[in-house]
DNA sequence: AACTCGGGGCA
DNA sequence: TGCCCAGAGTT
C-alpha cells in the first residue's frame, strides 16, 4: 500500500525513534507533570545540556510544585542564575503559586487550563499536555519548524503570524492522536539529532526519500526567518562602593534587561568614557551625593553579547571614607554577595576579583 | 505585527 | 561574527 507524504513522515518518524533514537533525558518518559513543566521552562529557548544541571538543581531543591511555590523568590532567582531570560524564572514562580492557590496543588490537566499559568505558552501547554497526560496537541517548537519546512519544503517564514499558523495546522495534522508523547517526543529529537541546523545528517535520513528540500537542494536555506537582528552596544560603568565590610547594590527594575537581578551601582553612559572621565563627571558626582571616597582600582572592559545588545562593562572599586547615604542602593556586607542573583558579568567580576586585575 | 528578553555552542 | 537553542510576554 502506497503512503502519502503526510503518513510516511509519521511512521518513518516513530520508525526512526523505535531503531535510533538513543537520547537520554532525566524527563523523558516520565508522567509527572511538574518535573516535565519544570524541564520545559528550563528549555525555552536553551539547549539541552546548558539546561540538564539547572534541572537537576531545581529538582534535588525543590521536589515537588509545593516546596518550589514556598521558596523565597530570591532562593530561586539565585539558582536560576545564568540561565538567561530572567522572565521565565518570575513566570515559573507565579504559576507554582497559582497551581497551589487555584489548583489545590494539583497540576492542571487540560491544554487550555495549562496555558492559562504563566510562563506557558503554546509550546509548553502542548508539550506537558502531550507529555504527561497523552493529550493529542502537537508541539511546535524550533525543531519542529526546521523539519517541517524542509520535508515540506515550505519558505514561508517562520516568524510570521501567517508562518506560525501554517505550521501549526501542518504539526496538527501529522500528529497520531494516539501516540501524541511518544510522536511529540521523536520529532523534536529527530530535528536535534539528524535534521540539525547546520550540516543535517540527510545521508543517513529515512526521511530522505519524501523530502522536498533535499531534493530541491533547498535543505541548507530553510526554515526561512524573516526579520534581521539589530544589536545595539551599551556602556556600563559599575561603581563598586565599599564601606568597611559593606558594598553598595540594588535590584534591577524597569523595562530593561535583567529585571530582578541585582547590581553595583550603575552609571550607564552612552559612549566609552576613560576612568579618569568618569571620576570627574556630574554624573558620578551626583549619584556619590557628596559622599568623600578613595579610588582603589579599575577593572578592565568586560563585554557581553546579548541577542540584542552588546554590553562593554568596567567596575571602579571606590572606598568610602565615611559612611555613604546612596539613593535606590542598599548596603549589605560583601560576604552575603552570594545570596543575591547578578548577572553573568557581574559574577565574572565577582569571579575574578581576587585576582586583582587592577 | 514588531520587539525584547540571556547565555552558550558551533562553524 | 552570525545563527540557533524543547518560546513567551509586552507594546
Amino acid at each position: 500500500m502506497k503512503l502519502s507524504p503526510k503518513q510516511f513522515f509519521t511512521a518513518r518518524l516513530l520508525e526512526w525513534n523505535r531503531q535510533h533514537n538513543t537520547r537520554s533525558m532525566p524527563w523523558k518518559g516520565i508522567r509527572d507533570p511538574y518535573r516535565i513543566w519544570l524541564s520545559e521552562i528550563i528549555l525555552q529557548q536553551t539547549r539541552v545540556e546548558q539546561g540538564l544541571p539547572y534541572y537537576e538543581r531545581f529538582i534535588a531543591h525543590y521536589p515537588t510544585v509545593r516546596d518550589l511555590a514556598a521558596a523565597p523568590d530570591e532562593a530561586v532567582f539565585r539558582l536560576w542564575q545564568g540561565l538567561g531570560y530572567y522572565a521565565r524564572c518570575k513566570n515559573m514562580l507565579a504559576a507554582a503559586r497559582q497551581i497551589v492557590q487555584t489548583f489545590d496543588g494539583r497540576f492542571p490537566d487540560t491544554y487550555e487550563q495549562i496555558q492559562s499559568l504563566k510562563g506557558i505558552g503554546p509550546y509548553t501547554a502542548a508539550a506537558v499536555a502531550s507529555f504527561a497526560f497523552n493529550s493529542p496537541h502537537a508541539v511546535l517548537d524550533g525543531n519542529v519548524f526546521r523539519v517541517l519546512a524542509r520535508y515540506f519544503g515550505i519558505d514561508t517564514p517562520t516568524d510570521s503570524t501567517g508562518g506560525k499558523k501554517q505550521f501549526a495546522a501542518l504539526a496538527q495534522e501529522l500528529l497520531p492522536p494516539e501516540q501524541s508523547a511518544i510522536y511529540n517526543q521523536s520529532i523534536m529529537d529527530f530535528g536535534a539529532v539528524v535534521c540539525k541546523p547546520q550540516q543535517p545528517s540527510c545521508g543517513q535520513c529515512l526521511l530522505a526519500p519524501a523530502c522536498v528540500a533535499l531534493q530541491q537542494q533547498t535543505v541548507a536555506r530553510l526554515p526561512v526567518k524573516s526579520k534581521k537582528l539589530v544589536i545595539r552596544k551599551r556602556y556600563f560603568y559599575y561603581i563598586v562602593l565599599e564601606h568597611q565590610d559593606q558594598v553598595f547594590i540594588r535590584k534591577r527594575t524597569g523595562n530593561d534587561i535583567w529585571q530582578n537581578l541585582h547590581e553595583f551601582i550603575l552609571l550607564e553612559m552612552p559612549a566609552p568614557v576613560t576612568a579618569s572621565e568618569l571620576l570627574a563627571s556630574p554624573e558620578l558626582r551626583g549619584v556619590m551625593n557628596g559622599t568623600p571616597y578613595t579610588m582603589q582600582g579599575a577593572s578592565p572592559t568586560f563585554k557581553q553579547q546579548l541577542t540584542h545588545q552588546t554590553i562593554h562593562s568596567q567596575f571602579l572599586l571606590l572606598a568610602a571614607t565615611r559612611k555613604p547615604a546612596i539613593k535606590d542602593y542598599m548596603a549589605v556586607p560583601r560576604t552575603r554577595l552570594n545570596s543575591y542573583a547578578f548577572p553573568k558579568t557581574i559574577t565574572d567580576f565577582l569571579q575574578n576579583k581576587s585576582l586583582e586585575l587592577f
